[in-house]
DNA sequence: CATGAATGAGCATTCATTCAT
DNA sequence: CATGAATGAATGCTCATTCAT
């Protein structure tokens, strides 16, 4: 009798633990999600300081200590928005390498857009994420996290200097090593999109960035090939 | 004693006949000085968001009600600093401009070398500049201050572009308009600051600022004449 | 697997039929140890405030809820800890008294031994017992547990000063009333363990409380007989 | 005339800090004291771990932060307390060991006044002590004022040995070291203080402290000496 | 002008407890 | 019975700002 009882223990456990595990997992990633999304909102309204753990919770429809079973302190919880557009830049980037419709220079100016969907994509947190960078919060965060992150944008730079360097065995000259390239390349447009936004912050005005974007990539581009 | 007192008393009666206005001025120029001096120092050591008002007194040697007779708030103080930045990029290319030792193409190309400068001057308030330009604390600034901050900025990008025009007028071909193009070395140059701070940050390292500026200067040149 | 299941029903129904109370009893005082147990373990290796009902749910391997089932709030599970070792100090006593192989005057001084029986058996609860009965913590518990603890703490007091009574009937002449001498002799073992233990907090340093304590009784003693 | 100005301005410096400093130390005390005797009187109201610094604010007629002006952190609020008590120990042991109204003898029959005095100076911090001594909050308070309480209190404890030593020479034998007797001493005291607090507590009943006091300490004089 | 003690609103974080599953 | 995710009140502590002296 034991041995059958044991069986359907067995049998009842096994049920749960299959279909339980992953759409628990499953559950737990909305629930990021949308705390995620309560933080961008709320950050985008109120401002990076302005913004409490409280107002996030109330805008996620959560309690504060809901935030703190899924993000381990307030940091976090920012620094993990930065981390959501760096695997998006990530993801168009490899995309853009793997791809076989276009050739090494066409993707070399793909970079452009590639970039210019990333601030689409966010463009709130691609600001928040220049403040992160180059700040004291990073100090807070976790390490895991914080690799994440070291890893991410090393990897996509890389990947932008893997395409100068096929550019290069596709006949283009460079003036300068990927490697400068690539960052120069970053730096740009983080320095433009900083630029126009706080342009638009003090004196109003429409957004110009697309222009002034390719404006500022067209002159590069012709500078870097002799 | 009581004769040293009384006569102290008549001296003290003096000045206040002589009441010098211009020496209180002065006077009250030589303590904002102390104070933002101060400020700057606080904040490189213990970054933007940790640095309290108190702790900028101590270092000033002031009592924290001090700093209030001098500076609205804390953001005013701090937006002070970014304040004497673009006074001294702004001194920096009206010397070029006005400057006739060098030919319109030359003016040109010194104008890295001031932004350099700029960045050399005060490399921690720079950063905290780009914070201050792309965030809610613009909006808690006194309008004289914004104002000026404003005008300053917006009158070095004017100077770089008449520059670019003074150029045209020397013979060089601009691919394009010289305003695009002053706002467009603007963001350059902020971009590779940022970016290599940040870096500097993660990483660890050393200064490679000079170098990479060098280099996105050099590409961007080249890009940009026809 | 249907059959195997519905089989599983059927032997649910039969445990049902069966309903052995005794079982269930038994069962729930089982759980009820082992959280006491892991209660200990954590409150041993985190003290007292710093403990809390996950860290002791955890260590169960049980859910913070379930603790709930089993004790009404985290006061009384602290409780519960001290009203055990009150038990041994009970059961201990009424031995020594029951027990035949001593005459009247080897069972007083047996009581050392049992008091530092009590103390071995469980040294931090003893603490933490004392951190209890003088502490606010005594409002918060349910009535029941209260009268568990004052009946076994006054209890174990009666069987010493019986102990003591038995002792003068025994030819030993006492220079004071036997209760008062079981109460000062519980003090002044409790007197010693909460020195020893201080101490050896502030001064770190070894374990010096059996002579201490044996010198203390042993002082007691001599003053306690005419 | 820069002479007698820097004179001058010497003169009111000088007396400027003459008066001020000590009336300044002296207004801080003050406060420290106000602070002290709220915090006492919430702690015996609300006890230790139900009441907090708003609470004690409150009672002290200041606001939450100042607080922390004159002390580092809650703990160290509570340890505070118990230094006031320890501090009159001491005095009260030095004045009897330096007086030359009794003979040794007497003297080590005033420790038992002395030690009954101190529970009369503040019986509630008192408790409060020995929860702190046993406890883990001894890990969170700055080392000055751990130095202080275990100086303080080693110190006391050192002048009760010396007590027993001038005993010795003034012709009483003792069965035991004087170290020992003089810890042995505090422990029985503290074990009777706290058994006659709890039991007051759980039975509710009339203070019988003193009687019980007396009587523990006239066993234990019986049995000291031989 | 300068002071610096006092303020008190504000906030991140914790954790005992509950309840739908 | 058991679970454990969610709760949300509670709290220690900070710090920009004020104001009586």
């Amino acid at each position: 009798m034991s041995i059958i009882y044991s069986r359907c223990y067995e049998i009842n456990r096994l049920q749960k633990i299959m279909g339980i595990q992953e759409r628990k997992n499953r559950e737990r990633e909305r629930r990021r999600q949308q705390i995620t999304v309560a933080a961008k909102r709320v950050f985008s309204r109120k401002g990076f300081a302005k913004s409490t753990m409280e107002d996030i919770a109330r805008e996620a429809e959560l309690s504060p200590g809901t935030l703190y079973l899924y993000f381990k302190n307030k940091d976090e919880l920012y620094a993990s928005l930065s981390l959501r557009i760096l695997q998006y830049l990530n993801i168009r980037l490899k995309d853009l390498k793997a791809g076989d419709d276009l050739d090494p220079r066409q993707k070399i100016a793909a970079i452009k857009e590639a970039l210019y969907d990333v601030y689409q994509f966010d463009p709130m947190v691609l600001i928040s994420m220049f403040h992160l960078q180059s700040s004291e919060a990073l100090k807070n965060l976790s390490s895991p996290l914080l690799e994440s992150i070291t890893e991410l944008s090393s990897n996509s730079l890389k990947i932008m200097a893997q395409l100068f360097r096929d550019g290069r065995q596709g006949g283009s000259i460079f003036t300068h090593p990927p490697d400068d390239i690539a960052k120069i390349i970053w730096s740009l447009f983080t320095g433009v999109v900083l630029w126009e936004e706080s342009n638009r912050m003090l004196n109003g005005g429409k957004d110009v960035l697309k222009p002034t974007l390719d404006a500022a990539f067209d002159i590069f581009a012709r500078g870097l090939t002799r």
